[in-house]
DNA sequence: AAAAGTACTTTGTTTTTCAAAGTTACTTTA
DNA sequence: TAAAGTAACTTTGAAAAACAAAGTACTTTT
């Protein structure tokens, strides 16, 4: 048997990355106001949790407007998905025991 | 949409310690030293992170002899199987968006 | 008798997590 | 027009967690 947990990616060690990701692979795009009220985290929290997610390039930042107010946005890449699912599929053979 | 995080366990937040719970979920017993090799972790690492799931009364320690060599081997408890099983619970409906 | 193995504990550094406060750039209300 | 509010951060600093390495006590192998 070889080492089950080596295919685990560490970057989703953490429950709140772990949400996010699975907000966003269902979600087009989700404000900061959204995820910071959905996982009731304080600004700073989700603020660097979201940016160990963009340093790994697995989710973008948008910026744009509603009305004149500044609306920003975060939407997963395909790098992230594909990251995402493939934790997923490791997580699963682990407990599987494959 | 409630917090989809919240009913995740922050013990296995950890890759180390849901490595050891899904080895010992389909294992009767498992020693210190198949754990050590089938996890790659120095003695250290995987002794805290054992500790940390007997404290939480997730598994127990179990002392025996081979021959006359001490041999330490791990089991799961109900609470443990059950906390492990509710964790991957959550997780799915997560996923899923539930 | 020396070297190696088992199952730790201890020590100390590094990394991670997090809350709180501060900041910038607006917008809205009084 | 001044004060207050909101969005989305950054900075700061403290606490917790992770980890490797060394130490320990005992046993077994060479």
């Amino acid at each position: 048997m070889k080492n089950p947990i080596e295919a685990l990616n560490k970057i989703f060690d953490s429950r709140i990355r772990l949400g996010v990701m699975s907000i966003l692979i269902v979600n087009d795009s989700i404000s900061f106001n959204e995820l910071k009220q959905l996982l009731e985290l304080t600004d700073g929290n989700l603020a660097s949790h979201l940016n160990t997610l963009e340093q790994a390039e697995y989710l973008k930042v948008q910026k744009s407007f509603i009305g004149k107010k500044t609306n920003t946005t975060y939407i997963i890449t395909e790098l992230g998905r594909h990251a995402f699912k493939a934790h997923l599929d490791a997580l699963e053979k682990m407990i599987r025991g494959i």
